[in-house]
DNA sequence: TCTTTTCGGATAATAATTATCCAAAAGGAG
DNA sequence: CTCCTTTTGGATAATTATTATCCGAAAAGA
């Protein structure tokens, strides 16, 4: 757990403002475990902070994950991707160029199903995330299609 | 892999008409292994069908989808979600009310990588989808919350 | 406190996806 | 093959999530 002191120093270190929107941005992401949206902060926020703006909330959690204080969950693909694939297999997406290769490994079929928590799992996937050979290998020239693709 | 009469005649086992526009798109994405998008496949089908609308390959992608014929890569989590937790953790998504619930479990945290392809994996992720204890023990009234978070 | 820089709020803009409406094509019976 | 009924496809408006823009306001440091 990560106290406000120590938000406040580690903000200083990199140089970015601390201001209150993003300790409560950040505080209340910490208070909660049920993953929120953009928008489920700010409609719980805007009780305490009349004039808080949504966009706020956005850039915030933008900085916040920029600096490694959050992460998303999810993939932050604005397209969905189809595969006439449906036998079971998992995915290799590369942060460089967006592009995503299926990945075939028996040993990630059998995973430890979710302990506790009352969850019966139906399926599962497996994300890695990384370069694929082309951005690996200094290629820049895929980065392009990054932004037509999200 | 699955030719043309048995798409038609699993078509026609399910009551859904076959046509032209179902069979191109199914067929497009068959044949290609880059995980195309609705745009990708509508760019390259209206080649061959000019008429073809943009609207028609999304419903399309829908119908096939229903049907188990192609698979969405990536999550169908139209919000990004965010945690404060930045320990290595996996997830466990609810196929019918969306919630997310963590998943700690370090034989999960290291896998066996992507082999050949040339691909540097830099991190992971599994997702576990299922049914949350709420769902799975019946009480449906967690359903509505889908709509709300898409 | 004063100055400079960066941020926050309001709102327009963008991108992906879905809903709507009617002509048109599919499926089945004769 | 033709007719009839039902469901689809095309064009486009609408919706949803997210980002960009512009200017007053707050943060950081002296």
């Amino acid at each position: 757990m990560i106290d406000r002191k120590e938000v406040r120093s580690l903000f200083k270190s990199k140089g970015v403002p601390l201001t209150h929107q993003r300790l409560a941005v950040y505080e209340e992401l910490q208070a909660r475990h049920d993953h929120p949206s953009a928008e489920d902060l700010y409609e719980k926020l805007r009780g305490d902070y009349p004039s808080l703006s949504l966009a706020t909330v956005y850039k915030t959690l933008q900085t916040l994950h920029a600096m490694g204080l959050v992460s998303r969950v999810d993939s932050p693909a604005s397209q969905a991707r189809y595969d006439a694939v449906t036998a079971v297999h998992h995915h290799a997406v590369c942060d460089a160029c967006g592009k995503i290769e299926d990945v075939f490994d028996p040993r990630l079929d059998d995973l430890p199903a979710p302990k506790a928590s009352g969850f019966k799992p139906r399926a599962h996937s497996v994300h890695f995330h990384g370069l694929c050979a082309a951005c690996a290998e200094g290629r820049r020239s895929n980065a392009a299609r990054r932004s037509h693709h999200g």
